[in-house]
DNA sequence: TAAAAAATAATACGATTGTCTTATATTTGA
DNA sequence: TCAAATATAAGACAATCGTATTATTTTTTA
């Protein structure tokens, strides 16, 4: 797998990546893929060897995006509490989208939290919440919270899950920009102390 | 369908809402709930003629467990602040399943709302949430919050959601306790003006 | 108690699933 | 340039999916 091949292998990974997110991991099958690429189904196996192995790169995919996202952030300003209302807006960039399909990152993790026989690794799993966490610990540790930097970031993180949720659920556009604009209160909030 | 056969017809629904809390609805078969039953999975078509159709008839059964958990805060006290706090640590009584599973409600709707192309009833989908946002609405009138109840009901559910959801995917039982404590501190300040 | 209705059992159906194999074409390196 | 490695294509595989049908048993009702 040199040179070539690796543009088709990638073109299956942008496939599923996009389909597991609008149609959910197990209800997307080699076939959907198969006929978003055009790459024949029973082909798929040169590349991976498991449907697994193809979430695994999804995964790997996401993580590089929000990589992607996160250093974004960090170019547009130094300040660390503006960089953390970046991300708390960051659903507002993506509004469509999270209307329609939720959280990747969350409702991927809702669906895979189930499949309890396979062996998804939940290393995999929490992958890029934990690379979210992380950050955010970063950022708080700037601002002098780094003995609450655990908690304040799960915190953060559950409220745009909820947000994102049930705005999704409802499809509701107002509601999420409202509660943006509260998560983002209670920065100021919790961060002034 | 008079008498009996009631009887196999409930047990399948219950099998099924157990399974599709605990494995998803799409990666829960006929024959799981066969198994889990007894009852032959050709049979189940006497009883109910599609897997939408067995789906429609676990909401309902779940929206009836709802109603009769809302029931039972309305009897244990008569204080509406007690009993949104008594919502707010629902999880907690259920805390084994929850931090197994997620949300009956929240994981179920997440699934169900990437199904596009089916005809999965949307009025069905948020009939639980429905539910409790109402349910919700009534004890914020009585405590003189009727002008925000709206707001304030989808902003509770949306943060037990995603503390559920966080406490599910990383099974952190601390972080749910935590959590449910704040969730309680909030709705006393929220509540006090 | 006999006919009608309801319930149960068991099996078959076509379609689709993820996986695997084989055959052909293309690219690479000596 | 010619063998070796890589890539592509296409189809077959058993298993399982949700659904449907038929036959038998049980219950109800007149």
């Amino acid at each position: 797998m040199g040179t070539k091949g690796s543009a088709n292998r990638q073109r299956i990974v942008d496939a599923a990546d996009h389909l597991f997110y609008s149609r959910g991991y197990n209800q997307t099958s080699f076939s959907d893929i198969s006929d978003e690429t055009g790459i024949p189904r029973g082909n798929f196996y040169y590349y991976f060897k498991t449907k697994e192995d193809i979430l695994a790169a999804v995964v790997d995919a996401r993580v590089g995006e929000f990589k992607a996202v996160l250093k974004n952030c960090e170019e547009a300003t130094s300040d660390p509490m503006q960089r953390l209302h970046a991300l708390a807006q960051l659903p507002l960039q993506h509004e469509t989208q999270v209307l329609q399909y939720g959280c990747p990152i969350g409702s991927l993790s809702s669906e895979l939290v189930k499949e309890q026989d396979t062996e998804i690794s939940q290393v995999r799993l929490t992958a890029v919440f934990d690379l979210l966490k992380s950050w955010i610990i970063e950022q708080l540790d700037k601002l002098g919270q780094s003995s609450r930097g655990d908690d304040i970031a799960k915190d953060l993180l559950a409220r745009m899950q909820g947000i994102i949720l049930i705005a999704n659920v409802y499809n509701d556009a107002p509601f999420l920009h409202r509660s943006v604009n509260d998560l983002q209160s209670w920065l100021n909030q919790t961060l002034s102390n």
